[in-house]
DNA sequence: GTGACTTTGTGCCCGGGTTCACAAGTGACT
DNA sequence: AGTCACTTGTGAACCCGGGCACAAAGTCAC
């Protein structure tokens, strides 16, 4: 994240205006909304999801305040409702948030309306559990198509998709309509696939090979490096062991 | 930063802060180290584990300085300074960093030095694709433990390991000291999955599923969440097609 | 209609991370 | 020996996200 590219903070304040004729109630002006925001967001949406799959809103009404949903989902009220102030904030005062107007709001805001087809390139243990994760269509990330350089696995099918020769990339991302690359390769061969990604159109970017990535300044990347995380632990564990008994078992 | 952690609310966040000045730990002399910089510090040790293993120090004397790691890393050389300044800095002025000392030092407060054991439940195509990451044991993660629940993986080998009934993870993880747990499992059974690390004594938790997780306190866990990362994605390419409109709005 | 209660929206402060800029220390060269 | 170019270490300003607390606003009861 901040390694890589000075995001694309744009300068300025320039609000925007609803993607679409959002019908009712006056323009939502959306400032730029903070990373952890729209984290969070993705969140208050997905609570809202499952209440409405299960049918139990939390009052009769369809209504639910902000400290219900925040209890939900496990942040702080306040939070919530300075997250949602950042959409507009449709919520009624003394009565709380209409359920489902919100949820309609957070899926306008997300993107959760539309699907965003990615495609995985290299095709080892990482990407292939990548391509047959579950979780990625279920929330609107369909794997759309797979590559690799290795010619035994070019053309064999790998969680239902035939994998494809990098070298197609272009082609086949074009005719797929991908807008996500996902890199699941070994690090040596990362900042090449990128390359090939950004020539073949591909803007946004999710790369898990540790180290940077160098790409133009309108391509967004973001780094999931698996072997950091374990070290952060690992990090805690050694101030925890400092702190405590270093090797004592009970004093 | 990275990734979000967001689960505040329950388990160990970023920081447990006591509210008033209870003096905590009286003689702690450890200075604490933020989190971003630990990430950083890693980082940093990687690139020169790199340039010792080529043998190209940057310099004939193994000397090198902040400029230059900073721009192999990729980061801003004042950063780079300040985040080697809490391990208490041993650079030279007007000279650099001694590169082995350098390394040796990250080494040690990293405690790169000694390997944590490393638990996946879930062997699942993410789990097997965990249990085979080479990035793991190559940091100093072996992993020596699998479970699942599924008779029909219990038993099995995956990447060379046995997989083993998640009810006999109290046993198996005291016999491999497994450290930290890695949660690679559906949803529904993350928290469960959870409470028996927890039971087994495990203090460090990398869930990949999302929702949050409540454990004790002395429990530190991380979450990666792969969907959000495409979220966060999309959400970008959501904006970028939006600013088509260069309206400008309320003053 | 009025009063009391509930909940939102947000101004303000705070703590932490990033960056700048500069003093201080060190080796090299004359 | 003296000077100078170079690099580290860090104090201070800046920016940003998190949390508290309160006023505004709406609802419900009567």
């Amino acid at each position: 994240m901040s390694t890589i590219v000075a995001d694309g903070a744009t300068a300025g304040g320039p609000a925007r205006l609803p993607p679409i004729g959002a019908a009712p109630g006056p323009g939502l002006r959306l400032r730029t909304i903070p990373e952890a925001t729209v984290a969070r967001l993705t969140a208050y949406l997905r609570v809202l999801d499952r209440c409405a799959m299960v049918g139990a809103e939390l009052r009769g009404d369809g209504t639910i305040s902000s400290d219900e949903l925040a209890g939900l989902v496990g942040v702080n009220p306040a939070k919530l409702r300075k997250d949602l102030s950042y959409l507009g904030s449709h919520g009624t005062r003394g009565v709380g948030y209409d359920a489902a107007a919100l949820r309609s709001t957070l899926q306008q805001a997300l993107g959760a309306h539309e699907t965003y087809p990615v495609a995985v390139v290299g095709v080892g243990h990482l990407g292939s559990a990548l391509a047959a994760y579950p979780g990625f269509p279920a929330r609107g990330f369909p794997v759309r198509a797979l590559f690799d350089t290795d010619p035994l696995k070019i053309g064999r099918p790998v969680a239902g998709i035939t994998v494809s020769d990098i070298r197609e990339a272009a082609l086949v991302c074009r005719r797929e309509d991908v807008v996500i690359g996902v890199i699941a390769t070994p690090e040596p061969a990362a900042q090449r696939v990128a390359d090939v990604l950004v020539a073949a159109g591909v803007r946004s970017i999710l790369g898990f090979a540790p180290g940077q990535l160098t790409v133009p300044a309108d391509v967004e990347v973001r780094r999931v490096d698996l072997a950091l995380e374990l070290q952060l632990l690992a990090f805690h564990e050694i101030r925890r062991g400092d702190v405590a008994a270093p090797r004592q078992a009970v004093p």
